[in-house]
DNA sequence: CCGGATCCGTACCGATACTG
DNA sequence: CAGTATCGGTACGGATCCGG
């Protein structure tokens, strides 16, 4: 039974070697689909629901919504909502949440320096392994 | 079979306000479940399939093996087969993965910064919304 | 030891319709 | 305007078996 095979145990645990411990956890909220164009676009002001699905064209109001909740649920960001008609709800980072862009900052810079390089890589891995099925 | 990506859907379209415009690249790869974990353990020299298998031990081979040939396709990192019995691969950083680690860190390092004050404010929001379902 | 191939559940996400 | 509710497709990831 399970000869040289780590107990494959129910945990989760992923328990990372030592450098991680966290590093998920981050991960998980803003390497989703729509958190960090979200927060880019909060790092230039205040915007009210309507202006943040204009300004992150792909967005559904679902996915929208999703996103602000548990954002502001992890204290990124803060919701307001004002008892006026039409109803106003404006959304704005936390000073953690600002604290994030310079993350989103240094993963656009990243991005920027290396995004040919990678692209190159891709097209040479591509002409070499034409059935991979790797994407 | 290689199913090779049909193109019945999805246009990235995001087209970014003007401060993204590339960060959804580098999520999209190093967002995943994995590929920072493998990252993180090559950060620490040359490591062998089964070495890396155990350095991260949620993650099941399939998911090993198409983490390692995304990174490697992306030049992020290089694979060296040895022609001996039993076989050996090597798994290496390239200078462009070794660049990563940097971004590796400071997501770590925010991490750790802020991941106290994110359980927090979970807490009290979900104390706040007993049964929004939002996670 | 290093994978590839297959089956399958689930979580994510988009589209749509409806409410205050 | 700012959401909520529901349905359904798809892509991701886990388990397992098989091969070099």
């Amino acid at each position: 039974m399970s000869v040289g095979h780590t107990a494959v145990t129910t945990e989760p645990v992923v328990s990372c070697g030592g450098e991680d411990c966290g590093i998920r956890e981050v991960l998980d909220r803003i390497g989703d689909k729509w958190s960090v164009l979200v927060v880019v676009e909060l790092a230039q002001g205040v915007r009210r629901f309507r202006e943040l699905q204009r300004a992150v064209p792909g967005i559904s109001q679902r996915m929208l919504t999703l996103t602000v909740r548990r954002l502001e649920r992890d204290g990124l960001i803060s919701r307001t909502v004002h008892a006026v008609v039409p109803p106003q709800v404006d959304y704005e980072l936390t000073p953690t949440g600002h604290s994030l862009t310079h993350l989103v900052r240094a993963l656009a810079d990243w991005s920027a320096e290396h995004r040919d390089g990678i692209a190159e890589s891709r097209r040479r891995w591509d002409a070499a392994h034409p059935d991979s099925g790797i994407h």
